[in-house]
DNA sequence: GATTAAATCTAGTACACACTAGAAAAGTCA
DNA sequence: TGACTTTTCTAGTGTGTACTAGATTTAATC
């Protein structure tokens, strides 16, 4: 059971690595079996569909990123000025989409090409992740260290946007 | 000579609602000829292939989105604050984008799920646009109106992530 | 109204894709 | 080694796509 694990791994990665930079429609089974030196059809012995695949590798992007701001929040002292909070947030959601390897990037590179049903699975974890932001913009406009009149989920979708863009 | 003109238009404005909402692979020659209430074989009497109609209505958005900041620029007085210049042309910017109607949504919205050809053809047209922005952010650095301290590129690659993830 | 041109349709081809079934090979362990 | 399991391959199917060829209809012109 061990070669097993290592192919499907191996599946993985090449996956991850495709779809951040191909993206989800230029990523076929094909491509991925190639890049790993066997037949297409052998790639059905670890997963029971394409969209199983890339669900996995979007579900391992989108868990690092969490990770990464979670920890990185959590390694804030008790009595922490907001700003410091976001910031730290950005610096932690930067490093994982841009040096934390090909898993997050695929979710960036990947979003709003994927099939319905894809889309539909990950929305919910896309909202979790949005809801991190916007508890930080908020926590920041009601201490008083953010300005107040802008509109919160502007300030959210443009910190995130511009994120996902670079 | 006026029904070709008229259908062409049609199948033009169809398919940037559908490139503006759909994306690329989702739009296929098929569901645009349904739209209208054609064959899909009737769509190549008007244009050769589907990767020439989807550039026409990509070069339809760019062009749109290029007149509107350029000429909400030119509206500006003679001697005016970079900074307002750089406000100004991200209002036009935005609202080319979010009220101009389905072309430039197409362009955004499509952006990174191309074939090669039709990146490549576009891609001359972006850097174009990104060009303005460019210019913008220098002229403030230069006037000293806006923070030196900031990397230029990074800024651009914020603003105009920002707004396209709008 | 007849003739010509423009526009659309019918009926297909070719190809890439995801995916399947069963044979073959490779690995595991007594 | 030999029996068994795990993994991969060979050879296909079915489907959706862009696209083509030629017949057919619709519109314009004389």
């Amino acid at each position: 059971m061990k070669k097993s694990d290592r192919t499907r791994q191996d599946i993985l990665d090449v996956t991850a690595s495709s779809l951040s930079t191909a993206g989800y429609t230029a990523t076929t089974v094909k491509s991925i079996a190639e890049t790993i030196g066997m037949q297409d059809a052998s790639i059905y012995y670890h997963f029971s569909s394409k969209d199983e695949l890339v669900g996995e590798v979007l579900d391992i992007g989108t868990a690092r990123a969490v990770t990464a701001v979670d920890q990185a929040l959590a390694e804030l002292p008790d009595a922490h000025d907001p700003r410091e909070a976001l910031r730290v947030a950005i610096i932690a959601h930067a490093e994982a989409v841009l040096g934390g390897g090909d898993y997050p990037r695929a979710n960036v590179r990947t979003f709003g090409q994927l099939p319905p049903d894809l889309t539909h699975r990950h929305r919910q974890g896309h909202r979790n992740y949005g809801q991190i932001w916007t508890q930080l913009i908020d926590d920041g406009v009601e201490s008083g260290a953010l300005r107040g009149d802008l509109n919160r989920s502007v300030a959210r979708l443009i910190i995130i946007g511009a994120l996902c863009w670079a």
